[in-house]
DNA sequence: CAAAGCGTCCCTCATAAGTGGGATTCCACC
DNA sequence: GGTGGAATCCCACTTATGAGGGACGCTTTG
């Protein structure tokens, strides 16, 4: 504990276009007054890199979707010009593709709105300590994903029953593709595709190649 | 201002499954204590339930989307359990869809989290005095669209330069039926709905009733 | 090892889908 | 009173799609 009070608050600048998530996330670190700081708010991504330019800040703590541009956008705009501030977002958006879209941008957090105080103040000292963190929430659900992606046993679609050809093929389909071009993509002859496509109705429960686009669709298989 | 000044302070129930926002709240309306009164804070709609019990609560401000059942459900108890109480929603989903299910389901009120203090504010004492509200960002869209719903122009992928015909047709070709299924359906020739579709594939720049379908489900056209 | 599942390819056949013409009526707008 | 869009229908033609078979090699699993 007496250890941890030495070090430095950490210096925040918390970024979201909604003024009660600014006011929420003041009131709920005002109690860790010892441990973080801070030094501005901003209702946008073009008002937080101003603010960079001549403010301390070892954090920035950001949603996702503000009004001028994406905190997407913020985590690369922050992390090219300002490659010692760490951008962490902070959404509701319980969802793994925004996380990869986030890690990817150079994030060094994905954190979830629904944390606790006491965990946020954490997370954020894991953060200064140059670790990379995930929101407990999320983080099983990625490891498990990626377990399965290591072990090469996971697909969309999979939950459906589809074979990862099968989805393979679908996910063509549903960008629009013919079953020559899908043949040629994925270097298939054309009957290759259309027996595919059989066993996929036959598993999805439809007729034609519509309603298994409109039924990945809906069920957010592919987009 | 007086006469404002001597009427009582509104007693608030706030819910949301975020303690952000419930902090936020707080916050935001601490700056208005004579005017609202924070009676208490709950996290689920049985939570708010129990709490309206034995508590005296003039209003009940929250998120549409809740850990034990939705606010919709919610608005739907207290209309029947209190209906002296009024329920205001309060969310992020700037949805029409949204705004017209919730106040299908008795609530007086339906507001963005954009929203700043005051008036917020403003808008509880409107809604104690016996009016329905809707957030300003919403209204302007919802007048437009009952204005055009009442003079019959206003179909979906209206904007996207399709007639009215064509949207049914796109329609139904979404929900997987075929083309002589559509003729049948709208009383047409299978010609005519070739005819339909193909002016369709022009205007959406398209080759095909898959990739339609497709764009239709990305765009929210159609579901 | 045998069975099962997957992935690949092949064939035939029926029909659905899509194109490009042309035609008619109705209605609104200039 | 003409122009043009919308909606309807028709025909001829080409291509894509899907069903129903069968076949072969490969792996996994019991």
């Amino acid at each position: 504990m007496s250890a941890e009070m030495k070090e430095e608050a950490i210096h925040l600048l918390l970024v979201d276009d909604q003024e009660i998530i600014l006011d929420g996330l003041t009131s709920m670190l005002r109690r860790f007054e010892g441990q973080v700081h801070i030094s501005g708010r901003a209702k946008d991504a073009v008002d937080a890199v101003k603010f960079l330019e001549d403010n301390r800040v070892d954090i920035v703590l950001s949603d996702i979707r503000l009004k001028n541009g994406s905190g997407i956008d913020l985590c690369r705009e922050v992390a090219s010009r300002h490659p010692e501030i760490a951008v962490v977002m902070l959404t509701v958006y319980d969802d793994e593709q925004y996380l990869y879209q986030a890690l990817r941008s150079g994030a060094k957090g994905f954190l979830l709105k629904q944390i606790g105080a006491a965990e946020l103040v954490e997370q954020l000292m894991r953060v200064r300590d140059g670790d990379i963190v995930v929101d407990p929430h999320l983080a099983g659900r990625v490891a498990l994903s990626a377990a399965r992606l290591h072990s090469g046993e996971f697909w969309p679609g999979a939950h459906l029953g589809l074979t990862q050809r099968e989805s393979e093929v679908l996910d063509l389909v549903t960008k629009g593709h013919s079953n020559k071009a899908i043949a040629a993509k994925l270097f298939l002859g054309e009957e290759t595709v259309k027996t595919h496509l059989s066993s996929i109705y036959r598993k999805l429960g439809v007729r034609d190649r519509t309603s298994a686009v409109a039924l990945a669709m809906r069920e957010a298989i592919f987009r």
